[in-house]
DNA sequence: GAGCACTGC
């Protein structure tokens, strides 16, 4: 294996080090900033004063990278070198060197603000700017301020951003590390497809038919249209004159992968998608972004890139969600192209003009801490209380619009987080400590006083671990699904999180058995990760339970409370800032917050109507999410006597008193002016129905509408 | 009467 190029910089890394508290590494992909900086700090005897700890965006990149740090240092897994990541702490008194999700130093610092115990703390990966990365970003800020004698701050990122974040913290140096990657020609197209699948498969039948061996990797928007693009491009390769070209396969590569395949596909992915295809056959990989940066895969040549991707968003003036498909950023079309020149020089065809790169895709994605909803980030925050910490001044790489900092506000002290003057009260403290959504965690705490907590841990737990009753992915299998559908629990009318309630008691009741989830058409995954959940916040609130937490128990509590009266109270509580009232006439209801909303209960919900035909008069919603029309999503009855107080309180809700009372005019500033850098990404926000295609072309539409306005 | 990209505590 060749040396890696990052070791030619040690003494330059150590160096500047020694004398900075931060430094900036730019790595490109193959420079082995990952495995080696922290082995050179450990070299230079950083781990004698401390720990050095790495974050990493993902779980699997913090276990993969400590294996073969722990392996390149000849020591146990565990020892030296470990990993920390939920569920899975594998860490002892001897770890120097310790990999760690960003999520998790995040839980790390609040009980420890200051990390005493870490000499160094690398934020790898911070280019590709999650939500807890951009936090510690901030809180590491502060911290050198502190801690500058004994601390020290690497920040890695993959592309040119250095100057940004080196500006960040006032001009410290940026090293550039080179990469390892082969060059790739970038080829475009003449001007955009009208119909962008058609055109990504001929695209991939020219290449097939024309280029030289290597595999070829597709990336699109979503399962339905790389669904559409294997099936046709199979059908179209198949009908090829026999010998005109060599062999190909087609794969789909997505995050859901139907359960009855996930353990074939599973084998297939990684003994087919991730080995080498067999001699003289192409392997075409159709993928939705995961493949930018999740999954890595071997062998690709070429890269078909459709200039779209798939993208969640949260509008903080309606509290709703959409999923847009929006175009990619330069950064990412560059990500996507660099996929191909990882074992020999590539081609990337881009289905979209030069001109469109240069001119019309934003330089980088739109950092996740602008697209989300902020209450968890902000309770986080006010928790810390750290006293020199003000939320509207809190320094963000990118701010985020003081519209969405109120928002959270809002939502916050709606569910007794903070009270009217903006502090944190003792049940935001407590909500802080649980890893859930503040509504999930709002509801437990309730449910603890009312002495439901065994159903809350289950319903907040299958909720966080998003499992779907009703799975879409057995089309060929209707006869089953249905037979199966009507076997699980409905919820006994009340609604969708009584449903999660009894689906997991059944589950209980089927001794965990993996078997029962596939047969009633639940992910045996999710079903998984839900029950870990629950574990982990069962031993969390050990501490302040009332009554027993098991599972069984809260079967019991059913008998005297047939109506789950306690539990439907509890997410009343918890869900104060999601209330929705029913209109007069007809079965829309409208949600009571800071802007109501017109919104429809989803189809998909088992929520029942009366005789009459009419839904209950109040509910609970989990989500708000814009598709074709804006529907709640996990509704929950809940009853009137128990929103009044939350009205009231709505009432006197004072947006001026809740951000810090007279000091918030002058933050305004000072927000508003950094948030007019970052304006949001032209977005699909009206829902247009129809094709993806007629989406995007709508979307562009748009864009050019805002542009000629200009 | 709908349909979901990707992460994470």
């Amino acid at each position: 294996m060749a040396v890696l190029p990052i070791l030619q910089f040690e003494d330059k890394i150590a160096e500047t080090v020694a004398e900075n508290p931060v430094v900036v590494i730019i790595g490109e992909t193959g420079s082995g900033k990952s495995t080696q900086l922290s082995q050179i700090l450990h070299r230079r005897g950083y781990t004698r004063s401390g720990t050095i700890a790495v974050t990493q965006p993902r779980r699997v990149a913090a276990v993969t990278v400590a294996r073969r740090v722990a392996f390149e240092l000849g020591s146990r897994l565990g020892e030296e070198v470990g990993y920390a990541i939920r569920f899975e702490d594998r860490t002892s008194d001897k770890t120097c060197i310790k990999y760690l999700t960003d999520g998790c130093l995040l839980r790390e610092s609040l009980s420890n603000p200051e990390l005493n115990q870490y000499s160094v703390i690398i934020l790898d990966e911070a280019h590709e700017r999650s939500l807890n990365t951009d936090i510690l970003l901030g809180l590491m800020k502060r911290l050198i301020n502190r801690r500058s004698s004994n601390l020290k701050v690497l920040i890695t990122s993959a592309t040119l951003d250095g100057v940004k974040v080196s500006r960040f913290f006032s001009g410290c140096p940026v090293l550039n590390v080179p990469g390892i990657l082969f060059p790739v020609e970038k080829l475009y197209s003449t001007e955009r497809p009208t119909n962008y699948v058609e055109c990504c498969l001929k695209t991939a039948l020219d290449v097939h038919v024309r280029e030289p061996p290597g595999d070829v990797l597709i990336f699109m928007t979503g399962q339905d249209d790389i669904d559409k693009m294997v099936f046709k491009l199979e059908e179209k390769i198949q009908n090829l004159e026999e010998g005109s070209c060599m062999d190909a396969i087609v794969f789909p590569l997505h995050g859901s992968l139907p359960p009855e395949l996930q353990a074939i596909s599973s084998n297939l992915i990684i003994i087919r998608v991730f080995s080498p295809a067999p001699p003289n056959c192409r392997r075409f990989i159709v993928a939705t972004n995961i493949a930018e940066t999740s999954l890595t895969v071997d062998g690709i040549v070429y890269v078909i890139d459709s200039g779209f991707v798939k993208q969640r968003q949260y509008n903080p003036s309606t509290g709703m969600y959409s999923l847009d498909i929006v175009q990619i950023s330069r950064v990412q079309a560059d990500q996507r192209a660099g996929r191909a020149g990882r074992t020999r020089p590539g081609k990337c065809y881009r289905l979209y003009p030069r001109t469109v790169y240069d001119e019309e895709f934003l330089d980088a994605t739109i950092p996740e801490i602008q697209r989300s909803s902020l209450a968890g980030s902000v309770l986080y925050l006010k928790s810390l209380s750290l006293s020199d910490i003000d939320i509207l001044k809190f320094d963000f790489l990118d701010p985020p619009s003081r519209e969405s900092l109120e928002d959270a506000l809002r939502q916050l002290y709606l569910i007794d987080a903070i009270d009217e003057n903006g502090q944190i009260t003792e049940i935001g403290k407590a909500m802080a400590e649980l890893p859930l959504e503040p509504s999930l965690a709002r509801t437990l705490i309730e449910a603890n006083e009312l002495g439901c907590l065994s159903q809350a841990l289950t319903v907040t737990s299958m909720l966080s671990a998003e499992v779907a009753i009703r799975p879409t992915h057995s089309k060929n299998k209707e006869k089953k699904r249905k037979q199966s559908f009507y076997k699980l629990p409905d919820g006994s009318g009340w609604g969708d999180h009584i449903q999660l309630l009894q689906v997991y008691e059944s589950w209980d009741r089927a001794d965990y058995d993996p078997n029962w989830c596939t047969d009633n058409d639940l992910q045996v995954r999710s079903m998984m990760f839900s029950k870990d959940v629950r574990k982990q916040l069962s031993q969390i609130v050990q501490k302040m339970g009332k009554g027993s937490l098991d599972v069984e128990s809260g079967m019991r509590q059913k008998q005297s409370d047939k109506d789950y009266k306690k539990l439907r109270r509890a997410l009343c509580r918890g869900y104060g800032n999601q209330l929705a009232e029913r209109m007069l006439l007809h079965n829309g209801y409208h949600t009571l917050g800071y802007r109501s909303q017109l919104v429809q209960v989803h189809p998909s919900s088992v929520l029942e109507a009366d005789e009459d035909g009419q839904l209950p008069d109040y509910v609970v919603y989990h989500e708000l999410i814009n598709t074709s029309r804006p529907f709640m999503r996990n509704v929950c009855a809940v009853e009137i006597s128990w929103v009044q107080p939350i009205s009231k309180k709505l009432e006197k809700m004072n947006i001026d008193k809740l951000s810090g009372g007279s000091g918030a005019s002058e933050n305004n500033e000072i927000i508003e002016n950094k948030t007019i850098n970052s304006p949001m990404q032209a977005v699909d926000a009206s829902g247009t129905p129809g094709s993806v295609d007629s989406k995007i072309q709508a979307a562009r539409e748009r864009y050019l509408a805002r542009k000629a306005k200009r």
